[in-house]
DNA sequence: TCTGGGGTCCTAGGACCC
DNA sequence: TCTGGGGTCCTAGGACCC
């Protein structure tokens, strides 16, 4: 898609049509999200600085992301795209591969399908669209680029719309392209291939692979010699499962009270397992990330003897990762992630395990999302866990499976009454009464409150 | 030009197991 | 205990994409 949500924000107001519009936030440390084209014309550019945006074009429209909306759009694009082959890779909530290989005796030869594709785009979605065909990825990729519309020189250039490359074409489509136009290839492979002496793609082509591999990598070395020459095998690959699911927060200004961060954390933490319990998944490992003023930036991580969902699960973890850490001159920008994600089913009463070793209550008093009660004890987890930062054990009172059981009436309360229907109690600052930060979300006294 | 937030994938080292 | 090789898992960091 074009500009995807400053499209969609011209099209539900369409008084925004032709002038320059951003979205993004407006604070010294927001960066631009989607730049309209005619925001482009002044140098405007996605993940630019927004007052560097602003300076560049004074009178530029700045609207505040609207993701629900976004990813609606995204929803009926996908809708459309299903209709010509049920193998579409969705890369974001605006691009898509799709593998038309099985489709063409249905829908006629791929030129002709793009435009049908880029015809019903525009009526269904609204939204104008940029359709590359190629026979791989690669390619297909590199010439739905080709197709976009561009600010030139000389003004607008209206894009093609739809871009074909052939297979006998892709060598010279592809030879002439800088290295930094392919997928994959950034601001630091680009330093590294300069360093070969590689600007152009043509030039990588005429680099052994050995040399590639010693330079960037085995992956990125091997990888990036077969697509020099316009080979790419690999697959369309569509639904996949999320691997990771994460939530992070830069503050307007750094962030030195621990007490602070800690309440942020219970919020995120939250947030994520919620997320988690939407997905019908269990997290493995839960990875804290601290950036500090200067921009550096810690990741620290810890694996649970067995998978969590719950919010409570998360937040233990995390703030046992952000104690282990110095705040130096405080936090910029503090962040959770969720990751080793398996579906519940496939996690049978692991859970228990860890409730069964701290408390030996019964396996029936205990309900896992995906798990019958009462469906008797599972096997009890021998595996030790004496690496990483081990999160403090359980509070002793808890009933087993408590945590579990208010995650799911916490869902429910807010799948009726709004995501703000419900809060953990340790997210409440000391101004509103609690004294203790977290006073009544994990590191409580047993019962979820 | 002081650099978001959602992710994916890769690398490297160390622990551990057989 | 002077020690090989293959494999897996975990952790930390970094590049990259939209």
């Amino acid at each position: 898609m074009d500009a995807f949500y400053a499209s969609v924000e011209v099209k539900e107001e369409p008084s925004l049509r032709g002038k320059p519009v951003v979205v993004g936030g407006t604070g010294q440390r927001s960066v631009v999200a989607s730049a309209s084209y005619e925001a482009r014309r002044f140098g405007v550019r996605s993940a630019m600085p927004s007052v560097q945006a602003r300076r560049l074009c004074p009178d530029i429209v700045f609207l505040p992301a609207n993701f629900a909306l976004y990813h609606a759009y995204s929803r009926q694009l996908h809708e459309v795209l299903q209709g010509f082959t049920p193998l579409v890779e969705g890369i974001g909530l605006d691009e898509a591969f799709l593998d038309v290989t099985g489709s063409c005796s249905l829908f006629g030869p791929p030129e002709v399908m793009a435009r049908s594709i880029r015809d019903r785009v525009g009526q269904e979605v609204g939204l104008p669209c940029a359709v590359g065909v190629g026979p791989n990825k690669l390619i297909s990729k590199l010439a739905s680029k080709a197709a976009k519309p561009r600010w030139g020189e000389t003004g607008h250039v209206a894009g093609a719309g739809i871009v074909v490359v052939a297979p006998r074409d892709v060598v010279a489509f592809l030879w002439p392209l800088p290295v930094r136009a392919i997928w994959g290839v950034g601001r630091a492979g680009a330093q590294r291939l300069e360093r070969l002496g590689v600007n152009t793609v043509r030039q990588l082509a005429a680099v052994p692979v050995e040399v590639l591999v010693a330079s960037l990598g085995r992956a990125s070395g091997q990888l990036l010699h077969e697509l020099a020459w316009g080979r790419d095998d690999r697959p369309v690959v569509p639904e996949r499962a999320p691997k990771s699911i994460g939530q992070e927060e830069t503050y307007p200004e750094d962030v030195a009270d621990r007490a602070e961060l800690e309440r942020r954390l219970v919020v995120m933490s939250d947030s994520v397992a919620g997320r988690l319990r939407e997905h019908g998944m269990v997290a493995r490992t839960v990875t804290l990330k601290l950036r500090y003023g200067d921009f550096s930036t810690l990741t620290r991580s810890h694996t649970f003897p067995s998978p969590q969902s719950t919010g409570p699960a998360v937040w233990r973890s995390a703030q046992a990762l952000l104690a282990g850490l110095p705040l130096r001159g405080g936090a910029r920008l503090l962040g959770v992630s969720a990751s080793g994600l398996l579906p519940v089913s496939a996690s049978p009463g692991e859970q228990l395990a860890l409730h069964l070793a701290g408390t030996g209550a019964p396996a029936e008093a205990v309900a896992v999302p995906g798990r019958a009660p009462g469906a008797g004890p599972s096997p009890v987890s021998t595996k030790p866990d004496g690496r990483g930062t081990a999160p403090p054990p359980l509070s002793r009172a808890a009933r087993p499976g408590a945590w579990e059981e208010a995650s799911r009436a916490m869902d429910a309360v807010r799948a009726r009454f709004g995501s703000a229907a419900v809060q953990p109690a340790g997210a409440i600052g000391p101004r509103s009464g609690t004294a203790r930060p977290g006073a009544c979300a994990p590191s409580g006294d047993g019962e979820p409150a």
